[in-house]
DNA sequence: CCGACTGATGTCAGCCACAGACATGACCGT
DNA sequence: ACGGTCATGTCTGTGGCTGACATCAGTCGG
């Protein structure tokens, strides 16, 4: 093309943005991989040199994000309880999720939430992080269930947070609900009877 | 073939117990969908008659065990805390995993573990279940995410469980594997700092 | 300054998962 | 006997994904 530049840079941010672009105006089956690709003047191959499979193109960079969760596991002085790991966790996870970024990931979530197989893909890579944490956790000297517990509902504290901040009409920032839901957690397991009067 | 009968029956049952056999001795990705279906006297269309796809071979009937999960929800009256139901439906659940099964279960979580593929599939089966017990909680009055956190506590506490159920030289049964971890849920919100002088 | 090397890309050929359309033939009720 | 149903087979096509090889700008050692 340019003969200055043999190859525009950043393809693989180039074929991502491409590909929410079609994937929201024409839906994720109706979209192939060369058409990502062509769009930005890449071909089919090329785009399969970025992305390992078509969903990924979607999720590419989440390793970074486990990192982050990781990061917060350090960052509690060692012999704590499981669920403060978590919190410290949860803070450095929504950190990461500043409220500029809302828009993206609520178009992006738009797109997954039509597909059950990028739903799939996302369990996944939360399941990935849940994993990871866990086994942060075990090297502190949380044993078994104990750590896999506690890295699954920390995961989960963040899914239905996460949900909710891109929620229409939602305008809290992601910690903020993060940390009423992970309060509800503390919950869960200290909640007496409803009322005595059951049948 | 036999002129009496058209067809052997039970097609699908006899399509799984290829696969698992076929996935078991080769892997799953050098098992191809005809290959399957050959090895029952079938073609490969019929397969994908039987199974949306590949990977459904060796998830079919889960529906069934979900079903098996609401009843346990069911089956405790009505103004209980959230751990209760989730404790009854675990009940439920287990029941469903008599110890003969367990070689089986063995053999099949072998193949899953092995690929990459079949893990996400195993995930969203249960992230299905999970959201099924969390509709099921709402109707009862509990609100979310409350719900959705028991909901998605109980099938961490089920899979882990399962995976200890199916660990080699493990002979308790299914059900006492996950009273003890539901147990450990309970603890983790109340557990206190462990031991000071860990490590 | 040149030639080997690297790295992102293109090209080509092929496998396999999966789906639509249509044909077949045993069974079943009438 | 006949028409409908239902599980299957056959044929054909699309798209995800991969291996092998070519290309060619920039880079780096000599």
């Amino acid at each position: 093309m340019d003969p200055m530049v043999r190859w525009e840079t950043g393809a693989t941010e180039r074929l991502q943005v491409a590909a929410l672009e079609l994937f929201t105006t024409q839906g994720f089956e109706q979209t192939t991989a060369a058409e990502i690709a062509h769009a930005v003047g890449l071909t089919e191959r090329t785009f399969f040199r970025h992305f390992s499979d078509k969903r990924e193109v979607l999720f590419y960079g989440q390793d970074q994000f486990v990192q982050v969760f990781l990061d917060g596991v350090d960052a509690v002085p060692s012999p704590a309880a499981p669920l403060e790991v978590i919190a410290s966790a949860l803070r450095s996870a929504t950190a990461f999720f500043p409220d500029g970024r809302r828009p993206y990931s609520r178009a992006r979530q738009t797109v997954i939430d039509q597909n059950p197989a990028l739903q799939e893909r996302e369990r996944h890579k939360l399941a990935g992080l849940a994993t990871a944490v866990a086994g942060a956790l075990r090297e502190r000297g949380i044993s078994e269930p104990g750590a896999t517990l506690a890295a699954e509902s920390g995961a989960t504290v963040f899914r239905i947070a996460f949900a909710q901040w891109i929620r229409a009409g939602e305008e809290r920032s992601l910690a903020d609900i993060a940390t009423g839901v992970l309060d509800e957690l503390g919950h869960l397991t200290r909640r007496p009877l409803p009322d005595p009067e059951s049948a």
